[in-house]
DNA sequence: GTCATCTGCTTGAACTCTCAACTTCCACGA
DNA sequence: TCGTGGAAGTTGAGAGTTCAAGCAGATGAC
């Protein structure tokens, strides 16, 4: 049986389900199988050659890109898709390593900043080249610009999808 | 900074490694967003409804799907794209749920096959449809059939750069 | 002001995954 | 008929993630 394709012998209670097509089968195996071993191979070679997986340096890369090098834990948990209870957990280890450091908000005494250490960006600094070698040997090398652009625009519409409404975040009225 | 972008101040030794562009990052973000939200969407979404991660659901539907309902454990390793480690500990808590079952292999004492149960092809069934319904809502649903085509053909490309070679998986000589 | 509610963030327990052994068995050559 | 090396699969410990619960401070109605 093939239960993204087939219809079972009796139909469901709640109308009749819209199965995948061969062809939309196709595309979603290789989908599932591109991006499952994709990060896991960036986790590999990240864990290996910097001591981390790729969230925790997706974290550190977005701390060096903010104002000041440091984000509110909500403000990075959103901008790394993650749930702030993961985020938390992650800056504790991170935190443990030297890498980051918390500070109190000044104007919220709930609030925490994230902030980037000087030793956090050095090793930043020592492994991008060999994460981006990853990224370009795995994905945009194998890539015609065309694909390239395609990609880009197909994830981002998936992510706009999935996004906790992004446009109109400041117009909850309207959800 | 920019560790995906800028050149540090001060190049590195081994070459200056090839940073990506502003287009790129561009995507490669997108990539990793779209990435992080589908797979923390279904597996919350399968998690709630089924009891399951989705990397469980990707194992019984490759059970479902092989002749007998039986994988060796290697092949299904292989299939679902994940470490033998991992799926002995998956199928000890598939088989603690009644969903699969193990067997032994006669030709090869070593050997494990792993086996979908009737209740596993039942939970399949009754749970199909909604996951069908979450993949299609989150990503078949907005993509014109060009962009699922090109979405099939790119990840199919990436796949294949990151297999362990299934081409030439029997001309262990040429690797 | 004060109470109820909400927000920001953390915590602990249960679960999952990784990595490096380790066991058992197969295959093959001397 | 031994070894010896490789393959199949498991295991346990440590790391990471999830989920629900919790605490403390902010916010708004009255």
């Amino acid at each position: 049986m093939d239960c993204m394709n087939t219809a079972p012998a009796s139909s469901a209670a709640a109308g009749e389900p819209r199965w995948l097509t061969d062809e939309e089968q196709r595309v979603w195996r290789a989908y599932v199988d591109a991006t499952t071993l994709l990060e896991d191979h960036l986790d590999r070679q990240l864990q290996r050659d910097a001591g981390m997986p790729h969230v925790y340096y997706g974290l550190l890369v977005t701390l060096a890109e903010a104002p000041r090098r440091r984000l509110r834990m909500t403000e990075l948990a959103k901008d790394a898709k993650i749930t702030r209870s993961r985020l938390s957990h992650a800056v504790a280890r991170l935190e443990k390593n030297g890498w980051v450091r918390r500070e109190d908000c000044p104007s919220d005494k709930r609030g925490q900043f994230a902030v980037l250490t000087d030793e956090g960006m050095d090793v930043l600094r020592r492994h991008a080249p060999g994460h981006v070698n990853a990224v370009r040997q795995a994905v945009f090398d194998r890539l015609t610009p065309e694909q390239q652009k395609s990609l880009g625009e197909i994830m981002g519409i998936v992510a706009e999808g999935l996004q906790p409404s992004e446009a109109g975040a400041d117009l909850p009225w309207l959800r």
